[in-house]
DNA sequence: CGGCCGGTTGATAACGCTCAAATGCGGTGG
DNA sequence: CCACCGCATTTGAGCGTTATCAACCGGCCG
Protein backbone atom coordinates (compact mmCIF):
# COMPACT_ATOMS: atom_id res chain seq x y z
CA UNK A 1 0.00 0.00 0.00
CA UNK A 2 1.68 3.38 -1.15
CA UNK A 3 0.90 6.29 1.00
CA UNK A 4 2.52 9.83 0.18
CA UNK A 5 3.76 11.82 2.79
CA UNK A 6 3.32 15.20 3.89
CA UNK A 7 4.66 17.83 6.23
CA UNK A 8 2.05 20.37 7.45
CA UNK A 9 2.74 23.25 9.42
CA UNK A 10 1.20 24.64 12.85
CA UNK A 11 -1.96 25.25 13.02
CA UNK A 12 -3.07 24.02 9.52
CA UNK A 13 -6.55 22.58 8.53
CA UNK A 14 -6.47 18.94 7.19
CA UNK A 15 -9.84 18.84 6.61
CA UNK A 16 -12.94 21.11 6.75
CA UNK A 17 -16.61 20.84 7.68
CA UNK A 18 -18.58 19.95 4.37
CA UNK A 19 -15.40 18.37 2.88
CA UNK A 20 -15.21 15.20 0.69
CA UNK A 21 -11.97 14.14 1.37
CA UNK A 22 -10.23 11.09 -1.15
CA UNK A 23 -7.74 10.13 1.58
CA UNK A 24 -7.06 8.19 4.41
CA UNK A 25 -5.37 10.26 6.69
CA UNK A 26 -2.58 8.67 9.22
CA UNK A 27 -0.59 10.52 11.86
CA UNK A 28 3.24 9.94 12.10
CA UNK A 29 4.43 12.66 13.94
CA UNK A 30 3.28 15.69 15.79
CA UNK A 31 -0.61 15.66 17.05
CA UNK A 32 -3.54 16.25 15.07
CA UNK A 33 -6.79 17.10 16.46
CA UNK A 34 -10.65 17.00 15.48
CA UNK A 35 -13.31 19.99 16.35
CA UNK A 36 -16.39 21.63 15.12
CA UNK A 37 -17.14 25.22 16.04
CA UNK A 38 -20.54 26.38 17.49
CA UNK A 39 -22.65 29.08 16.10
CA UNK A 40 -21.26 31.79 18.36
CA UNK A 41 -17.94 30.54 17.75
CA UNK A 42 -16.84 28.24 20.62
CA UNK A 43 -14.38 25.13 19.65
CA UNK A 44 -15.02 21.77 20.97
CA UNK A 45 -12.09 19.27 19.92
CA UNK A 46 -13.40 15.70 20.10
CA UNK A 47 -10.52 13.98 20.02
CA UNK A 48 -6.36 14.31 19.89
CA UNK A 49 -4.60 12.24 17.66
CA UNK A 50 -1.01 10.59 18.70
CA UNK A 51 1.58 9.04 16.21
CA UNK A 52 0.20 5.59 15.12
CA UNK A 53 -3.42 7.11 15.26
CA UNK A 54 -5.69 6.63 12.20
CA UNK A 55 -8.11 9.57 12.64
CA UNK A 56 -9.79 9.34 9.62
CA UNK A 57 -10.65 6.12 8.45
CA UNK A 58 -14.39 7.18 8.81
CA UNK A 59 -14.14 9.22 5.37
CA UNK A 60 -14.23 5.31 3.76
CA UNK A 61 -17.85 5.42 4.57
CA UNK A 62 -18.93 8.53 5.36
CA UNK A 63 -18.46 10.95 3.17
CA UNK A 64 -18.98 13.94 4.19
CA UNK A 65 -16.88 15.30 6.92
CA UNK A 66 -18.98 16.82 10.12
CA UNK A 67 -16.07 17.86 11.87
CA UNK A 68 -12.62 19.66 10.81
CA UNK A 69 -9.35 18.28 11.40
CA UNK A 70 -6.00 20.28 12.56
CA UNK A 71 -2.44 20.23 13.23
CA UNK A 72 -1.97 21.60 16.62
CA UNK A 73 2.39 21.51 15.75
CA UNK A 74 4.07 21.18 12.52
CA UNK A 75 3.14 17.02 12.08
CA UNK A 76 4.09 14.57 9.80
CA UNK A 77 0.94 12.51 8.48
CA UNK A 78 0.33 9.61 5.59
CA UNK A 79 -2.22 10.19 3.39
CA UNK A 80 -3.28 6.87 1.19
CA UNK A 81 -6.35 6.89 -1.98
CA UNK A 82 -9.65 5.61 -0.69
CA UNK A 83 -9.84 3.57 -3.81
CA UNK A 84 -6.33 2.03 -3.03
CA UNK A 85 -7.31 1.33 0.80
CA UNK A 86 -10.58 -0.29 -0.11
CA UNK A 87 -8.63 -2.59 -2.48
CA UNK A 88 -6.51 -3.82 0.53
CA UNK A 89 -9.23 -4.17 3.01
CA UNK A 90 -11.15 -6.34 0.58
CA UNK A 91 -8.34 -8.48 0.08
CA UNK A 92 -7.25 -8.92 3.55
CA UNK A 93 -10.47 -8.89 5.55
CA UNK A 94 -8.80 -9.25 9.09
CA UNK A 95 -7.29 -6.10 8.41
CA UNK A 96 -10.79 -4.16 7.26
CA UNK A 97 -11.91 -5.57 10.77
CA UNK A 98 -9.16 -4.43 12.72
CA UNK A 99 -9.59 -1.07 11.17
CA UNK A 100 -13.69 -1.34 11.70
CA UNK A 101 -12.44 -1.97 15.21
CA UNK A 102 -10.60 1.14 15.33
CA UNK A 103 -13.24 3.12 14.50
CA UNK A 104 -15.40 1.64 16.73
CA UNK A 105 -12.88 2.18 19.97
CA UNK A 106 -12.85 5.81 18.64
CA UNK A 107 -16.44 5.65 19.28
CA UNK A 108 -16.12 4.59 22.51
CA UNK A 109 -13.50 7.68 23.72
CA UNK A 110 -15.68 9.82 21.99
CA UNK A 111 -18.56 8.62 24.72
CA UNK A 112 -16.19 8.46 27.43
CA UNK A 113 -15.22 12.27 26.63
CA UNK A 114 -19.28 13.07 26.74
CA UNK A 115 -19.33 11.54 30.13
CA UNK A 116 -15.77 12.92 31.34
CA UNK A 117 -16.99 16.93 30.16
CA UNK A 118 -20.94 16.12 31.32
CA UNK A 119 -20.05 14.60 34.91
CA UNK A 120 -16.76 15.38 36.03
CA UNK A 121 -15.76 19.07 38.06
CA UNK A 122 -12.81 20.76 36.90
CA UNK A 123 -9.48 19.07 38.10
CA UNK A 124 -10.83 15.93 38.09
CA UNK A 125 -11.59 16.11 34.41
CA UNK A 126 -8.23 17.68 33.40
CA UNK A 127 -6.57 14.91 34.78
CA UNK A 128 -8.45 11.97 33.34
CA UNK A 129 -7.61 13.26 29.70
CA UNK A 130 -4.02 13.46 31.46
CA UNK A 131 -4.07 9.99 31.97
CA UNK A 132 -5.90 8.80 28.80
CA UNK A 133 -3.28 10.39 27.20
CA UNK A 134 -0.49 9.04 28.91
CA UNK A 135 -1.97 5.00 28.79
CA UNK A 136 -2.46 6.11 24.83
CA UNK A 137 1.05 6.93 24.34
CA UNK A 138 2.42 4.19 26.54
CA UNK A 139 0.65 1.71 24.94
CA UNK A 140 2.07 3.33 21.70
CA UNK A 141 5.70 3.21 23.20
CA UNK A 142 5.54 6.97 22.93
CA UNK A 143 5.99 7.68 26.59
CA UNK A 144 9.54 7.68 28.52
CA UNK A 145 9.23 7.23 32.02
CA UNK A 146 5.75 9.41 32.99
CA UNK A 147 6.03 11.90 29.84
CA UNK A 148 4.88 12.16 26.51
CA UNK A 149 5.17 14.65 24.25
CA UNK A 150 1.70 17.06 24.32
CA UNK A 151 2.25 19.88 22.63
CA UNK A 152 -1.48 21.86 23.17
CA UNK A 153 -2.08 25.41 23.96
CA UNK A 154 -4.04 26.26 26.63
CA UNK A 155 -7.10 27.11 24.07
CA UNK A 156 -6.89 23.90 22.75
CA UNK A 157 -7.15 22.22 26.14
CA UNK A 158 -9.99 24.08 27.49
CA UNK A 159 -11.49 23.72 24.35
CA UNK A 160 -11.31 19.63 24.98
CA UNK A 161 -12.10 19.93 28.53
CA UNK A 162 -15.33 22.25 27.82
CA UNK A 163 -14.11 24.84 30.02
CA UNK A 164 -12.68 28.72 29.24
CA UNK A 165 -8.82 29.11 28.95
CA UNK A 166 -8.70 30.63 32.58
CA UNK A 167 -10.56 27.67 34.26
CA UNK A 168 -7.98 25.42 32.13
CA UNK A 169 -5.59 27.68 33.16
CA UNK A 170 -6.08 27.94 36.77
CA UNK A 171 -7.04 24.26 37.16
CA UNK A 172 -3.90 23.15 35.57
CA UNK A 173 -1.98 24.81 38.13
CA UNK A 174 -4.02 23.80 40.90
CA UNK A 175 -2.92 19.92 39.71
CA UNK A 176 0.82 21.51 39.13
CA UNK A 177 0.89 22.63 42.79
CA UNK A 178 0.19 18.86 44.09
CA UNK A 179 3.35 17.96 41.90
CA UNK A 180 0.74 15.27 40.47
CA UNK A 181 1.81 16.55 36.78
CA UNK A 182 3.69 19.23 34.53
CA UNK A 183 2.98 20.41 31.61
CA UNK A 184 5.80 22.52 30.26
CA UNK A 185 7.34 22.90 26.58
CA UNK A 186 4.67 21.01 24.68
CA UNK A 187 5.89 17.64 27.50
CA UNK A 188 3.54 16.55 30.05
CA UNK A 189 4.39 14.92 32.97
CA UNK A 190 2.35 12.36 35.72
CA UNK A 191 4.80 12.24 38.38
CA UNK A 192 2.71 9.22 39.72
CA UNK A 193 0.33 7.26 37.14
CA UNK A 194 -1.40 5.22 39.39
CA UNK A 195 -2.04 8.08 41.74
CA UNK A 196 -3.18 10.20 39.14
CA UNK A 197 -5.80 7.27 37.95
CA UNK A 198 -6.89 7.05 41.46
CA UNK A 199 -7.51 10.74 41.72
CA UNK A 200 -9.39 10.78 38.11
CA UNK A 201 -11.26 8.35 38.71
CA UNK A 202 -9.93 6.81 35.19
CA UNK A 203 -10.58 2.95 33.94
CA UNK A 204 -9.03 2.20 30.85
CA UNK A 205 -10.69 -0.33 29.40
CA UNK A 206 -12.50 1.94 27.46
CA UNK A 207 -9.37 2.48 24.84
CA UNK A 208 -9.79 -1.50 24.20
CA UNK A 209 -5.94 -1.49 24.38
CA UNK A 210 -4.65 -4.75 23.40
CA UNK A 211 -2.63 -7.12 26.08
CA UNK A 212 0.98 -6.51 24.70
CA UNK B 1 -31.78 -14.10 8.64
CA UNK B 2 -33.50 -15.28 11.73
CA UNK B 3 -33.82 -13.46 14.83
CA UNK B 4 -35.26 -13.79 17.98
CA UNK B 5 -37.94 -11.19 19.02
CA UNK B 6 -38.32 -10.78 22.23
CA UNK B 7 -40.04 -8.40 24.91
CA UNK B 8 -38.42 -6.64 27.56
CA UNK B 9 -40.03 -4.66 31.01
CA UNK B 10 -39.14 -0.96 31.90
CA UNK B 11 -36.06 -0.54 33.29
CA UNK B 12 -34.68 -4.16 32.47
CA UNK B 13 -30.59 -3.48 31.89
CA UNK B 14 -30.12 -5.73 28.60
CA UNK B 15 -26.23 -5.57 28.73
CA UNK B 16 -23.85 -4.43 31.46
CA UNK B 17 -20.52 -3.10 31.64
CA UNK B 18 -17.82 -5.75 31.25
CA UNK B 19 -20.50 -8.27 29.08
CA UNK B 20 -19.69 -10.09 26.31
CA UNK B 21 -22.72 -10.33 24.19
CA UNK B 22 -23.09 -13.18 21.57
CA UNK B 23 -25.79 -11.08 19.65
CA UNK B 24 -26.51 -8.04 18.07
CA UNK B 25 -29.55 -6.13 19.54
CA UNK B 26 -32.00 -4.62 17.20
CA UNK B 27 -34.92 -2.13 18.52
CA UNK B 28 -38.73 -2.71 17.28
CA UNK B 29 -40.96 -0.61 19.75
CA UNK B 30 -40.07 1.23 23.08
CA UNK B 31 -36.69 3.29 23.44
CA UNK B 32 -33.63 2.04 24.85
CA UNK B 33 -30.54 3.99 25.69
CA UNK B 34 -26.85 3.54 26.39
CA UNK B 35 -25.25 4.65 30.00
CA UNK B 36 -22.58 4.52 32.32
CA UNK B 37 -22.32 5.03 36.39
CA UNK B 38 -19.00 7.38 37.58
CA UNK B 39 -17.64 6.16 40.99
CA UNK B 40 -19.72 8.59 42.37
CA UNK B 41 -23.03 7.39 41.07
CA UNK B 42 -23.62 10.04 38.70
CA UNK B 43 -25.08 8.65 35.52
CA UNK B 44 -24.45 9.05 31.95
CA UNK B 45 -26.69 8.52 29.13
CA UNK B 46 -24.89 8.28 25.78
CA UNK B 47 -27.56 7.48 23.69
CA UNK B 48 -31.30 7.10 22.59
CA UNK B 49 -32.02 4.17 20.79
CA UNK B 50 -35.71 4.51 19.01
CA UNK B 51 -37.30 1.84 16.63
CA UNK B 52 -35.54 1.04 13.76
CA UNK B 53 -31.91 1.68 15.87
CA UNK B 54 -29.30 -0.90 15.84
CA UNK B 55 -27.88 -0.10 19.13
CA UNK B 56 -25.10 -2.75 19.83
CA UNK B 57 -23.59 -3.66 16.21
CA UNK B 58 -20.03 -3.05 17.89
CA UNK B 59 -19.88 -5.39 20.36
CA UNK B 60 -19.43 -7.68 16.76
CA UNK B 61 -15.95 -6.23 16.68
CA UNK B 62 -15.35 -4.78 20.41
CA UNK B 63 -16.48 -8.02 22.50
CA UNK B 64 -15.91 -6.61 26.05
CA UNK B 65 -18.83 -3.65 26.41
CA UNK B 66 -17.85 -0.44 28.24
CA UNK B 67 -21.24 0.81 28.49
CA UNK B 68 -24.60 -0.56 29.71
CA UNK B 69 -28.03 -0.73 27.98
CA UNK B 70 -31.13 -0.15 29.49
CA UNK B 71 -35.14 0.22 28.20
CA UNK B 72 -36.56 3.21 29.47
CA UNK B 73 -40.04 1.36 28.87
CA UNK B 74 -41.73 -1.71 27.79
CA UNK B 75 -39.46 -2.14 24.32
CA UNK B 76 -39.70 -5.09 21.85
CA UNK B 77 -36.42 -6.33 20.75
CA UNK B 78 -34.67 -8.09 18.22
CA UNK B 79 -31.59 -10.82 19.25
CA UNK B 80 -29.09 -11.79 16.05
CA UNK B 81 -26.20 -14.12 16.82
CA UNK B 82 -22.72 -12.91 16.01
CA UNK B 83 -22.13 -15.76 14.08
CA UNK B 84 -25.21 -15.48 11.89
CA UNK B 85 -24.70 -11.80 11.68
CA UNK B 86 -20.95 -12.42 10.59
CA UNK B 87 -22.26 -14.93 7.93
CA UNK B 88 -24.65 -12.46 6.73
CA UNK B 89 -21.96 -9.21 6.23
CA UNK B 90 -19.84 -11.99 4.37
CA UNK B 91 -22.11 -12.94 1.85
CA UNK B 92 -23.35 -9.65 1.54
CA UNK B 93 -20.70 -6.90 1.76
CA UNK B 94 -23.11 -3.90 0.58
CA UNK B 95 -24.69 -4.35 4.22
CA UNK B 96 -21.55 -5.44 5.68
CA UNK B 97 -20.54 -1.38 4.76
CA UNK B 98 -23.94 -0.05 5.58
CA UNK B 99 -23.86 -1.79 8.72
CA UNK B 100 -19.98 -0.07 9.37
CA UNK B 101 -21.60 3.44 8.51
CA UNK B 102 -24.31 2.88 11.02
CA UNK B 103 -21.32 2.44 13.58
CA UNK B 104 -19.89 5.95 12.31
CA UNK B 105 -23.33 7.80 12.30
CA UNK B 106 -23.45 6.98 16.27
CA UNK B 107 -19.70 7.91 16.50
CA UNK B 108 -21.03 10.87 14.97
CA UNK B 109 -23.67 11.84 17.38
CA UNK B 110 -21.36 10.77 20.48
CA UNK B 111 -19.01 13.69 19.06
CA UNK B 112 -22.04 15.84 18.68
CA UNK B 113 -23.81 14.94 22.43
CA UNK B 114 -20.09 15.81 23.79
CA UNK B 115 -20.61 19.11 22.09
CA UNK B 116 -23.61 19.75 23.23
CA UNK B 117 -22.76 19.26 26.76
CA UNK B 118 -20.12 20.78 26.78
CA UNK B 119 -20.67 24.40 24.83
CA UNK B 120 -24.23 25.01 25.22
CA UNK B 121 -26.35 26.18 28.31
CA UNK B 122 -29.17 24.51 29.52
CA UNK B 123 -32.43 25.47 27.56
CA UNK B 124 -30.48 25.68 24.13
CA UNK B 125 -28.90 22.44 25.18
CA UNK B 126 -32.14 20.56 25.51
CA UNK B 127 -33.31 21.94 22.61
CA UNK B 128 -30.75 20.50 20.36
CA UNK B 129 -31.71 16.76 21.83
CA UNK B 130 -35.29 17.66 21.14
CA UNK B 131 -34.57 18.77 17.41
CA UNK B 132 -32.51 15.12 16.97
CA UNK B 133 -34.86 13.42 18.43
CA UNK B 134 -37.16 14.49 16.34
CA UNK B 135 -35.48 14.59 12.85
CA UNK B 136 -34.68 11.31 13.77
CA UNK B 137 -38.06 10.15 14.07
CA UNK B 138 -39.09 11.75 11.22
CA UNK B 139 -36.68 10.47 9.45
CA UNK B 140 -37.81 7.07 10.29
CA UNK B 141 -41.25 7.69 9.93
CA UNK B 142 -41.96 7.49 13.55
CA UNK B 143 -43.38 11.21 13.73
CA UNK B 144 -46.76 12.75 13.36
CA UNK B 145 -47.09 16.18 12.88
CA UNK B 146 -44.23 17.30 15.34
CA UNK B 147 -45.03 14.34 17.66
CA UNK B 148 -43.00 11.56 18.47
CA UNK B 149 -42.60 8.93 21.41
CA UNK B 150 -40.04 9.76 23.89
CA UNK B 151 -40.95 8.29 27.55
CA UNK B 152 -38.41 9.37 29.26
CA UNK B 153 -38.02 10.68 33.40
CA UNK B 154 -36.68 13.64 34.35
CA UNK B 155 -33.66 11.70 35.18
CA UNK B 156 -33.50 10.11 32.33
CA UNK B 157 -33.77 13.32 30.43
CA UNK B 158 -31.01 14.81 32.72
CA UNK B 159 -28.50 12.36 32.88
CA UNK B 160 -28.54 12.66 29.05
CA UNK B 161 -28.34 16.37 29.37
CA UNK B 162 -25.28 16.37 31.99
CA UNK B 163 -27.55 18.76 34.45
CA UNK B 164 -29.60 17.50 37.63
CA UNK B 165 -32.99 16.81 37.75
CA UNK B 166 -34.02 20.15 39.16
CA UNK B 167 -32.13 21.38 36.26
CA UNK B 168 -33.51 19.82 33.74
CA UNK B 169 -36.82 20.42 35.19
CA UNK B 170 -36.47 23.95 35.12
CA UNK B 171 -35.32 24.04 32.04
CA UNK B 172 -38.02 21.97 30.42
CA UNK B 173 -40.95 24.28 32.28
CA UNK B 174 -38.96 27.44 30.65
CA UNK B 175 -39.03 26.03 26.61
CA UNK B 176 -42.63 25.00 27.92
CA UNK B 177 -43.95 28.25 29.14
CA UNK B 178 -42.83 29.50 25.82
CA UNK B 179 -44.69 26.87 23.75
CA UNK B 180 -41.98 25.51 21.67
CA UNK B 181 -42.21 21.94 22.86
CA UNK B 182 -44.40 20.15 25.16
CA UNK B 183 -43.53 16.38 26.95
CA UNK B 184 -46.21 14.84 28.47
CA UNK B 185 -47.58 11.64 28.52
CA UNK B 186 -44.06 10.18 27.03
CA UNK B 187 -44.59 12.03 24.45
CA UNK B 188 -42.62 14.96 22.74
CA UNK B 189 -44.50 17.83 20.82
CA UNK B 190 -42.47 20.35 18.84
CA UNK B 191 -44.53 23.49 18.19
CA UNK B 192 -42.90 24.74 15.17
CA UNK B 193 -39.68 22.65 14.24
CA UNK B 194 -38.06 24.78 11.91
CA UNK B 195 -38.47 27.30 14.88
CA UNK B 196 -36.89 25.30 17.40
CA UNK B 197 -34.09 23.88 14.98
CA UNK B 198 -33.11 28.14 14.87
CA UNK B 199 -33.11 28.57 18.24
CA UNK B 200 -31.18 25.41 18.61
CA UNK B 201 -28.33 26.03 16.55
CA UNK B 202 -29.50 22.53 15.35
CA UNK B 203 -27.81 21.60 12.16
CA UNK B 204 -29.33 17.94 11.54
CA UNK B 205 -25.91 16.86 8.89
CA UNK B 206 -24.15 14.72 11.55
CA UNK B 207 -26.98 12.62 11.72
CA UNK B 208 -25.93 11.49 8.07
CA UNK B 209 -29.79 11.04 7.00
CA UNK B 210 -30.10 9.79 3.72
CA UNK B 211 -32.15 12.33 1.20
CA UNK B 212 -35.60 10.05 0.77
C1' DC C 1 -57.68 5.33 51.58
C1' DG C 2 -52.73 5.37 52.34
C1' DG C 3 -48.15 4.88 50.81
C1' DC C 4 -44.72 5.57 47.48
C1' DC C 5 -42.34 7.38 43.80
C1' DG C 6 -41.58 10.83 40.46
C1' DG C 7 -42.11 15.52 39.76
C1' DT C 8 -42.09 20.41 41.38
C1' DT C 9 -40.60 24.32 43.96
C1' DG C 10 -37.74 27.28 47.13
C1' DA C 11 -33.45 28.95 49.24
C1' DT C 12 -28.63 28.97 49.42
C1' DA C 13 -23.98 27.80 47.98
C1' DA C 14 -20.40 26.84 44.75
C1' DC C 15 -18.17 26.25 40.54
C1' DG C 16 -16.97 28.17 36.57
C1' DC C 17 -17.68 32.35 33.38
C1' DT C 18 -16.91 37.11 32.02
C1' DC C 19 -14.40 41.06 31.62
C1' DA C 20 -10.23 43.29 32.15
C1' DA C 21 -5.55 44.06 33.16
C1' DA C 22 -0.78 42.56 33.85
C1' DT C 23 2.93 39.56 33.05
C1' DG C 24 6.07 36.61 30.51
C1' DC C 25 8.07 34.65 26.51
C1' DG C 26 9.58 33.93 21.81
C1' DG C 27 10.66 36.01 17.58
C1' DT C 28 12.43 39.95 14.96
C1' DG C 29 15.10 43.80 13.87
C1' DG C 30 18.45 47.09 15.17
C1' DC D 1 23.49 40.90 21.97
C1' DC D 2 19.89 43.62 23.31
C1' DA D 3 15.48 46.14 22.73
C1' DC D 4 11.09 45.83 21.20
C1' DC D 5 6.83 43.89 19.75
C1' DG D 6 3.00 40.72 19.69
C1' DC D 7 0.77 36.96 21.36
C1' DA D 8 -0.09 33.48 24.81
C1' DT D 9 -0.38 32.95 29.57
C1' DT D 10 -1.48 34.36 34.08
C1' DT D 11 -3.96 36.81 37.57
C1' DG D 12 -7.82 39.51 39.79
C1' DA D 13 -12.62 40.75 40.88
C1' DG D 14 -17.39 40.19 40.44
C1' DC D 15 -21.20 37.88 38.49
C1' DG D 16 -24.29 34.14 36.93
C1' DT D 17 -25.72 29.60 35.94
C1' DT D 18 -26.23 25.45 37.85
C1' DA D 19 -25.69 22.32 41.92
C1' DT D 20 -27.18 21.17 46.45
C1' DC D 21 -30.33 20.36 50.01
C1' DA D 22 -34.78 20.00 51.55
C1' DA D 23 -39.58 20.33 51.57
C1' DC D 24 -43.93 19.81 49.24
C1' DC D 25 -47.13 18.13 45.81
C1' DG D 26 -49.71 14.84 43.08
C1' DG D 27 -50.82 10.81 40.70
C1' DC D 28 -50.82 5.82 40.62
C1' DC D 29 -51.12 1.42 42.66
C1' DG D 30 -52.03 -1.66 46.21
Amino acid sequence: MAGEFREIGRGAQLISVGDRPSHVVGIVTGLLHRFTVTEDGERQIHAFYLPTDVPSADTLHMPVMDTAMSAAVPSRIVLVEHAEMLAVLNQRPNIRDLLWRETLVQASMFRTWLMRNSQMIAEVRMAHLFCELFWRARAAGADSNGSLSFPVSREDLSAALGMTTVQANRTLKLLEDTGAVKLTHGMLSLNDPEQLKNFAQFDPSYLHLRPR
